[in-house]
Order: structure tokens, then sequence, then C-alpha cells
DNA sequence: CCTCAAGAAGACTTTTTTTATCTTTTTATG
DNA sequence: CATAAAAAGATAAAAAAAGTCTTCTTGAGG
């Protein structure tokens, strides 16, 4: 249960890495994915997301690739597993808004919402710079 | 991410009903499954996999049905989480003795260990019996 | 302006997991 | 022996995950 899948292992790997590269230096999705052992093309629909929510930027054409698109320690890694596995949601009733019709008597309920409390707030403790670092 | 299945789901639903009835009473499991308003095929599954680590104790022929296996303070939500999910396993590498290559010099390898401990934690302290009365 | 090197986007495929259902067997009651 | 119930196993449909392929767009350099 709670198994982060290979996609979100891939991000986080892929991410790390760039983190730990030299801050202005762009980086080849190639390289990348060779340094973390991914394979190219996923991690390239992986790097397209974080592109689009501002974690990396990219740069096309020759000499183009990746950074990161903003400071390793402004951006954890409740960041990236939400970038590309969605929320965390230990359960389908934690989701605003859509609760199912036993939520307002269900004693589980609030076990999730804890939960779910409690794995985002370790998550979001982490940046990529400890990460990277160490 | 992290999202409980169905089958987990209709498990806490179908126990925590039977950890409601009278302690004695055995329950039918067609009962249960219209209650929890669950498939009564896919809850006899479930229930299976209970009885056999002994959350619930079966009774087969005429006048046969479920109780529990032990009292209802003795249950715990993780006991019924883990018996139809699995462990909880928030990456491949903190399940012991299968760890990736990079494990031992892996930053993020930590906050996963870090993350099963306080999700077993939050599940291990709610038993069915909080759960049943509220 | 042309070519080449990158990433972006979208369609597509394969594999695995989830979510069941159906049939047959076993066990117990009366 | 007839009937009631769970156990077990096979099967199937649907959804999600994992990965690939092709085409398009962008930018640099000659
Ligand atoms: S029954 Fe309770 S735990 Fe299950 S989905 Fe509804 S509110 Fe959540
Ligand atoms: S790279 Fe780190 S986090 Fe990922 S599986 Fe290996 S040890 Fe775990």
């Amino acid at each position: 249960m709670m198994e982060l899948t290979r996609k979100g292992e891939y991000a986080i790997r892929g991410i790390v890495y760039l983190a730990s590269r030299p801050t202005d230096q762009v980086c080849l999705l190639s390289d990348i994915a060779a340094a973390v052992d991914v394979p190219p093309t996923f991690l390239a629909k992986i790097f397209q997301q974080f592109s689009k929510i501002g974690l990396v930027k990219s740069y096309r054409g020759t000499g183009g690739g990746f950074i990161l698109g903003r400071p390793a320690d402004k951006i954890t890694l409740l960041d990236v597993v939400e970038a590309v596995e969605g929320p965390i949601i230990p359960n389908r009733c934690v989701i605003n808004g859509i609760d199912c019709d036993r939520s307002s008597s269900c004693n589980v309920h609030p076990v999730w919402m804890n939960v779910q409390s409690q794995v985002r707030g370790i998550l979001d403790k982490v940046t990529l710079k400890e990460l990277a670092e160490g």
C-alpha cells in the first residue's frame, strides 16, 4: 500500500541529480537519464511535467537542456512528488469536495485526514538542496 | 499518490461493521455486504483473507457467518489494512532486504523510512473498537 | 536561409494491477 | 439427505502504469 510509482521514483532521482549539478549549467536530458538510470523517453515526459509548473526551466535547440526553476532549497520533495503523482490522497474522501456519503458519520475519515497531513508534512520539510548534498 | 484501493476501503467498512455488532452474534456475509454497500462476492474474498490470519473467525454451513477473531480493541486499522493491501511501503527501498543499489548513499531513502514509520504509527493507534463506537 | 540539436506534444502499445464474477468444493446443521 | 453457508480457484473486464514512437517546434550557428 501507498507505493510510489516508478514515475515518481524516476522523477525524484532525475531532479535531485539536476540539483546536484552547478546551478547555471544546463543539463542534457540524455545525460540526466544516463546518470540516474532511467529510460530517456520516460524521463522526458516527467521533465515536461516539471517544466509546465516551473519546477525546472527548459531550453530548446542546440545547447539546450534543463536547469532548476528555482533554488534547490526552495523546492521540496512534496513539490516533486505531487508534480508527477498528483496530490497525496490516502483515501478518496480526503479530497476536498469529493466526499463519500458516509463521511459525516465516519470515524475512519479523520484518520485519513491525519495520514495525509503527516505525510505532506514530512515531504514538505525536505528540500532538494538537502537531498543533493546530504 | 498513496491511495487506498477499493479492496482496502471495503475491507475496513466490512470489519468495522462487524465490530459494531454484538460480540457473540455471527454475521452473514451477505448481510455485512448489504449493510456497507460492497459487492458480496468481493467482500467474500476479503473476509477469506481476514479469516486466514485470524482477524475474523468463520463458521460454515447453516447458521454460519463471521465474528471477530479477537476483541475489537485488540484489532487495529493497521492490522486490517495490511491484511488486504500488504505492508505499508512508500517506496520499494523500505522493504527489508530488498534495497536498491543506491540505498546506502541515498538521502531520499531515510525520508521514506520516516513516512512508513509515521503512517504505521497512526494506523496502529486506531482500534476497531474506537471506529465502531466513535 | 539552412541544417542540426535539442525539447514539446500527442498517439500508441504493452504490461501489470485492480475490480470484480462465476463455478465448484467443502463443511456444518437439522 | 437436503440445505445453507463459507472456501477456493478460475476467469474476465477495466483501469492504471510503464514505456515507445512519431511528428512538431524552437533555437543556435554557419
Ligand atoms: S466510509 Fe469513511 S473512510 Fe471510507 S470513504 Fe467514506 S468517509 Fe472515507
Ligand atoms: S534511489 Fe533512494 S529512494 Fe530511490 S529506491 Fe533507491 S534508496 Fe530508495
